[in-house]
DNA sequence: GCGGTAATTGGAACCGGTTCCATAATTTGA
DNA sequence: TCAAATTATGGAACCGGTTCCAATTACCGC
């Protein structure tokens, strides 16, 4: 019922009888060791290919000690700013012959935790974590098997882990600065869910500061991280408010989406009657009515440089460096100029 | 440099000789074979975590023939259909202990079966291929090694994999025929790339043959996958069309959005002065302006069947059934009804 | 008290490449 | 012409769990 065509299974001894050669040989070959006879090779790769041979992954890594296996957790692969990073990330690893298993935590520290151990059981020798939050147990076990491990996004490289992000507080800081310089004194900011996710907390944090900053008033909207939650706060927003804000900023360009098309369903148009700012930078915000202006996060410069350190430490023994990204507003056509002349 | 505060690195004969017992009785501990007294396994247990045992999965990997790990080749993680339906694999394999490998192919055939093979070679038991398109080379291959594979979205059966999909040519055909039921006979479809593309292929075929069926008369626009791709058609469609369709059928929601916009910006109010349609029910369909009519495709519950398919062959040499998913027509309110009363 | 069965455990063989060391063959140099 | 390199190759030890078989002990019923 198995085996439809083929002989037991293979491997280096058996070949080392075909060709006459020793398994030392046929492991060179293999490898592309410079000392094996030019004429040697061309044998032994004909025999593998006549033969059908592929190597045993799992003996490989147990003599080499190497897996080329890095391991990922992100909270979940729905929302397109992680399916973004590890797209790049994946993208920098399979040059170098590297891959990349994906785990997913829901966002939960325990979740990211076990899911880790799993990861690392299953043969990476490195990990990124992209949760917002990350428990204890976890770090004293990355420390404790001496396990490179990069996080992302949040970046304040106070957990011991080297870290590789944006500096959200700052980022925060800067759209609300910039909403400021436009005139706009009376903002409503929509973000996600704030609890366990450092990643939002730390804009909140620098949306608080700039407004400080600029004295502008602030009021905070928390919903769920996708379209109907912009939508809903959108809402509450246009119907509830007292006063009325001048501007919307969303901490995620999903939100803005939600907000713009809920402004739609009002009847308010952006940026004449109230103005709107995101953060991402995701595909469609250069196109919609109006194009968005936003803050465009290098998420795929972030994979590239995540691998690149990673793969470092692997090959060379290279530290990581912790590295902060900086992130530039695109300025579109979603927020008007309210200043009085 | 290395070693900050370790010792060399212990295995099972390490944790044998401190234990007292063998190498085996280790081995049934930490396999949770039921043949170990209980206070034996909890001395065990015990040593294990002071010494801060983990086990070294390429051994385990080569005497048990087991790696536990999946591959999944997909063009791109960039749009969300393939992201999500990853998702969705990955939440159902984690459940079984299995870990899932992905490779990106970026829509290439060659790519693809280049990738594919990096995941055998790197320890993959099984494949998932979301390519629209596969090689020959690459179906002799996991013939040769007898490996499980399933492609999915693409779903004709004939290239000799199982698959599990749509019926992506029913489906056109379902969306046309909606759309004609409604009294369109003037339909502008707009789709991505199709060549080297079969998910794209089939539903332009089963769209042409829906048309067909009811007398419709279609036109096609083929642009590039992204919203920007959809405004762009749209443009073309509202400036150059010497004759205006009723109604524009996108192939996927990620030019419905682009769509969308567009007519925003021509002052095209839909459903009222043009009927939308799209494909993929995506996260904002349900909150659009208005609210999307699309054909939600069960991504998640497509994720989740190939993930149990694959373990089933794996763990209990069940046979890979092809499976043929159906999805539904969701309707909302971009779609209006224009038949002569 | 004895054969017999169940419960535990020891230990060696094994999984299949890789690599180091020794050996052999061929070339270089003085 | 002989020693010293240089180039190829053979072969065994090894990586670190797993597993099968044999051995030991304890316990049971008659």
């Amino acid at each position: 019922m198995e085996e439809p065509s083929g002989t037991k299974k293979l491997g280096v001894r058996a070949l080392a009888k075909m060709t006459g050669y020793s398994t030392g040989t046929i492991s060179r070959v293999l490898n592309n060791s410079a000392l094996v006879n030019k004429e040697t090779r061309r044998q032994v790769l004909e025999a593998i290919e006549k033969a059908g041979y592929t190597r045993n992954p799992a003996a490989r890594a147990l003599a080499t000690q190497r897996t080329k296996t890095i391991g990922a957790v992100v909270p979940t692969l729905a929302h397109s700013i992680f399916a973004r990073f590890l797209n790049a990330v994946e993208q920098e690893l399979a040059g170098q012959g590297y891959a990349l298993v994906i785990a997913t935590s829901g966002g939960d520290a325990e979740a990211e935790e076990r899911r880790a151990r799993e990861l690392i059981d299953l043969g990476a020798e490195g990990l990124i974590l992209s949760g917002a939050e990350h428990n204890v147990a976890l770090l004293e076990f990355l420390a404790a098997g001496n396990i490179p491990a990069i996080c992302t996004s949040v970046c304040d490289g106070q957990n011991g882990l080297p870290a590789i992000g944006y500096d959200n507080a700052a980022l925060g800081s800067k759209a609300l600065r910039f909403l400021a310089s436009r005139g706009h004194e009376n903002i409503c900011v929509v973000h996600g869910p704030a609890e366990n996710n450092d990643r939002t907390r730390l804009r909140i944090d620098g949306v608080l500061e700039g407004a400080r900053g600029v004295g502008a008033e602030v009021r905070l909207f928390e919903t769920s991280l996708d379209v109907a939650g912009g939508a809903r706060s959108a809402a509450e927003i246009f119907t509830n408010q007292p006063q009325p804000a001048s501007a919307i900023l969303c901490l995620s360009d999903v939100l803005a989406l939600g907000v713009l098309f809920e402004a739609g369903r009002h009847g308010i148009v952006v940026p004449q009657d109230l103005s709107l700012m995101g953060f991402d930078d995701l595909d469609w915000a250069a196109h919609s009515v109006p194009p968005l202006t936003t803050i465009r996060l290098p998420t795929a410069r972030m994979g590239t440089h995540v691998a690149k350190a990673l793969m470092g430490r692997l090959d060379a023994a290279t530290e990581i460096k912790t590295l902060r990204l900086d992130a530039e507003i695109v300025e579109r056509e979603s927020v008007a100029d309210v200043r009085k002349k």
